[in-house]
DNA sequence: AGTTGCAGGTGGTCTGACCACTAAAGCGAA
DNA sequence: TTCGCTTTAGTGGTCAGACCACCTGCAACT
């Protein structure tokens, strides 16, 4: 009766990774430095080693740690890409349709050109049009030329989001333009001009070949 | 001698994990099934309870189950996240990273402007209005005003992106705009005019408070 | 029939015990 | 001294067993 439902009582090892965050700050721990034991932490913290373990273990899911056997528990030097991969997993992981799939990853290309237009010198276009001109397979050239952009665009998140777009779209649709898209992109990249950038993506609307 | 570096042995859990993966896949578990208990488990896996409870933790982690004390261990049907929350308490985003962040989300905003144009007519527009009246704290009015438009976007893999951002930065940063830009997007939302979008945003390019 | 109370199952936690591994101290031979 | 080996202490990895708190279902009682 006068049951609260479930205010779900903390459990002690998210306790413990409260407490390692205080610790970590607290001493000023900088990726590579070492941690206490997991015997040690059990006592500082007054808590079992089981339940110091199944913090250390969240920890190491996310990446945040690294634990080697017979030396110790260190702090790993974060890069916000790992975590970007494993929780990207899981919003792909439910059905998406091809459609929304491929208009978010034409909507990141299409920013990308306008990014990466400050980043491209004369010697960025020469070898980028070398790159496309390498294959003469039109899904190929689609990935070589927006792998460099975004690459210029200067984005580690955007291009990991793209990249994995990429790889979830090449399984279940190929897409890519016809070829003097690209060329017209080329041009357009020269001129940074960035309004007849977005009038040739609104022209290409709906027109990409599967 | 001939040491082989040291690949990694892989640890129990890990095993435990895709083990568990098979088995509900096998079993066609649905959210809301429940799993068998963790000393069955540690039975069936041939493998020690503190371990079968290292991989429940992870899943947990991840917001695939949901564990009841004294009823089981469950499959979940949403996800909340919750990594989001621990990485973003852990760690201290670089500068770099937070821009980039930033960037991104902007972009998404910014897109979801024009996409969510042809769906919002004179009844949406009121609606959205008199939503982002509710509160004079600009930072909420920031998250209203996009959540909404984010749907009327009509693109469920980028409201997904965008909401993860969105929950990221906010720990992080707070980004919002003048309360006059909000406004100058309705009576764009209105026109329709997707090139004074642009340019609208192009203005406020390295406005943003925080 | 309605209520109470008990028994069994479940997750939560702790302890102690091994194992495999690593690094550093110790020590003997060159 | 210096080199190379052995020893040893400490670490993470794992397991088994023991409680506890909690939930459910069922049997016994009213």
């Amino acid at each position: 009766m006068f049951k609260v439902s479930n205010p779900s009582k903390p459990k002690v090892y998210q306790g413990v990774l409260e407490e390692l965050r205080v610790y970590i700050k607290d001493n000023h721990l900088s990726p590579g430095d070492k941690l206490p034991s997991e015997r040690e932490l059990a006592d500082k913290l007054q808590a079992g080693r089981s339940s110091v373990r199944e913090a250390l273990r969240a920890l190491e899911l996310l990446g945040l740690i690294e634990t080697r056997r017979g030396e110790g528990t260190f702090l790993r030097s974060y890069q916000s890409l790992q975590s970007v991969e494993l929780l990207s997993s899981f919003i792909l992981l439910a059905d998406r349709t091809r459609d929304e799939l491929l208009q978010v990853k034409t909507m990141i290309e299409k920013e990308a050109v306008k990014l990466a237009c400050p980043n491209m010198d004369e010697v960025a276009r020469s070898k980028l049009n070398a790159s496309i001109n390498q294959t003469t397979v039109l899904e190929e050239k689609h990935t070589i030329f927006f792998t460099y952009l975004l690459e210029k665009a200067n984005n580690q998140l955007l291009l990991k989001i793209w990249m994995l777009l990429e790889e979830f779209s090449s399984s279940i649709a190929k897409a890519y333009y016809d070829e003097h898209f690209y060329n017209q992109l080329m041009e357009l990249l020269a001129k940074k001009d960035y309004d007849a950038i977005e009038e040739l993506y609104k022209q290409q609307d709906h027109q990409l070949y599967d």
